[in-house]
DNA sequence: ACATTAATGTATACAGTGCAAACATTGCAG
DNA sequence: CTGCAATGTTTGCACTGTATACATTAATGT
């Protein structure tokens, strides 16, 4: 080839400048890109091919950053067990000292981002990744989200409003009932199954109101 | 007696719709055999053409009997939901009369399923399918189980021992419950959460009976 | 009974996929 | 400036879903 002006930069019109041949970081954009694809079809039809180009590089371009298609699915996973993760710490710092009301928020939190990101939920969830600790980040990540909700319930209870039975027992039955309340919602089966159309918020409230009922001190 | 019954021997009642014409069950043969693969590995690895070759026929026999790889999955999904709503219907008829044994009964039974057909149940529930009517077998058998949980509740109601909240709400609350502890429980996501080594049964019955102590009447 | 036909299974082909290996381009360290 | 490590590209292979054309066989009308 020719030996200078041509190959490089010479772009001067039109394009934007980020595009130095050594992309930006491309293991953030490979997540936003695969998140993004993921969310507008579902897990079976996401393709690395299509990651890298939607982002604009080449198709083996992502094996720079991630082992394998698993690899990067796990990373998308982790993103979205940190922002359940946050959400719930939100909803606790957002009703200090209520621990009733911080259920409920973290309820509509947990809800909320499960409907948002469908397709994420169910890669973080679905059995797709492994269990064991091939990708410790993912189980930690779990963990804390537990841990929070643990610890609200701990509160009730050194507050007399919450009966004192187990707190792994109180904390699994929450999160099982808010957990399957979204999944069901999102899988489809709620729309036949209850006559009249499924609003989710209103139908968040009851469900924990009613587990409130039987965690009730008294 | 035989000369022409002997070599139409009718099919061994199927999974699905009969075959009236040709014998030869590859209908249902493909749908065992890529329940039996499916459970082996996991959804994302199970290929149309290992279920042709474990059956024993060309890769592009079972397009005789599927329209394509989604129509076998929902298939298999079919097969799961019918399932799902026998083990409910038969913790009924098991404890006939006694709502909350019945709920207790089905509870028990619906996570036994789960954990014993897990990747079967992502299929059935992880939004790989389409929700809309492209299957509509999917839909109607969920739909029955629904409807055999809310005839316990109300029941229950009548009897007067659960307090009279809006059925379609309680129903759903419990059905939330116990599938948000089984898919919980086969993703993996308890191991880590929880301290102890997780046991179903026992978990499955204080999370029934600690919401059941908020149905309860009074 | 036999030819016709529809139902069923096969052979072949093709585009798309994950991924490995060899190669090219860049930014940086000596 | 030179060499190197990080990053991106090209090429290739095994495998997948599935469309098409072909072969076979069971069911049916005459």
């Amino acid at each position: 080839m020719n030996s200078q002006t041509a190959t490089t930069k010479s772009e001067p019109a039109g394009c934007l400048s980020t595009k130095p041949y050594h992309h930006g970081d491309l293991h953030h954009q490979c997540l936003c890109a695969a998140r993004q694809l993921l969310e507008e079809n579902n897990i079976a039809s996401l393709s690395l091919r299509a990651v890298a180009k939607k982002i604009g590089v080449s198709h083996t371009a992502p094996y720079r950053h991630f082992k394998d298609k698993e690899s990067l699915l796990a990373g998308i996973a982790a993103i979205g067990f940190r922002e359940l993760t946050t959400q719930i710490a939100q909803a606790v710092e957002m009703h200090s000292g209520d621990p009733a009301a911080q259920l409920l928020e973290a309820g509509h939190r947990y809800v909320q981002m499960v409907i948002e990101n469908p397709q994420c939920v169910q890669l973080m969830f679905g059995g797709i990744l492994p269990c064991d600790d091939t990708y410790p980040e993912l189980r930690e990540s779990g963990d804390l989200a537990f841990d929070r909700l643990k610890m609200i319930i701990e509160e009730g209870q050194s507050m007399g409003i919450f009966k004192k039975a187990e707190i792994e027992l109180m904390a699994l039955t929450l999160w099982s009932s808010i957990h399957g309340l979204s999944l069901l919602f999102i899988s489809g089966s709620l729309d036949e199954a209850v006559a009249a159309p499924v609003d989710v918020h209103p139908l968040t409230t009851a469900v924990t109101h009613l587990l409130l009922d039987g965690l009730k001190s008294g």
